[in-house]
DNA sequence: TCGCCGTATGTCAATTCGTTCATATTAAGA
DNA sequence: TCTTAATATGAACGAATTGACATACGGCGA
């Protein structure tokens, strides 16, 4: 296997090599994908699509805990993927863009095909 | 926290949870979406984005091992995200629709905001 | 039919990830 | 200022994921 025989020709391998994702696209597409591979994560993300809630609110309307909903939430965050504005003790989430929604969309559509 | 006030009220609660997603459309999204949230899936999808490749090329143009190769094939096949097409011994895979770039392309256009 | 090449599979150690518990922080009201 | 509600953080533990090695399978040519 060491030497192993291949099917398309050093140039075309090469090429595709570089033009292959890497280095700090791949971390933030990962990173940015990531908000929808957790079924935690999607939940909390479907349910800020259909409104802006609190941390309390996400977690009483999911059913899971407060600690729980806000360690992803700091995730998202992270990755600039949610907007959020206090207003005295609470604060409120949203989804940072309607390009979040067109992702679950691609999916629903894939998963339809 | 036992019994937190909640910031909307009880029917808007109940709406949300009947739309936030749910079940089998759920955990199918999470392992579709599963495709882009590791290094190296995003590379092996973001090579055969460029060209249909068998196994041997795939781990030559990444620098990666046949088997992982072959273990993260075999998830993308579960959840037909790829074709595959036998020629003698070779095994070409290719992406199965659009969709699969489409995903990729929104995420980069979700980095640019 | 023998050996080789391309691919797949099983297993396991190492790491990463998700959740929980305990606790800290921040803001508002009494 | 003391208390309480809302949210965040840190540590720890179990579960899931990843990648490597060994090996098996399947098709082809000598």
């Amino acid at each position: 296997m060491e030497n192993a025989a291949l099917f398309i020709d050093k140039k075309t391998r090469d090429m595709i090599g570089d033009y292959v994702l890497q280095g700090e696209l791949l971390d933030d597409l990962k990173n940015f994908f990531s908000l929808f591979s957790d079924n935690t994560r999607l939940r909390i993300i479907s349910a800020l699509a259909i409104s802006d809630m609190c941390v309390t609110d996400i977690s009483a309307v999911l059913g899971i805990n407060q600690t729980t909903v806000s360690h992803q939430l700091k995730f998202m965050r992270s990755i600039n993927a949610v907007n959020c504005k206090r207003d005295g003790k609470v604060i409120y989430y949203s989804l940072k863009n309607g390009i979040i929604n067109d992702v679950l969309l691609k999916g629903v559509q894939f998963l339809g095909t």
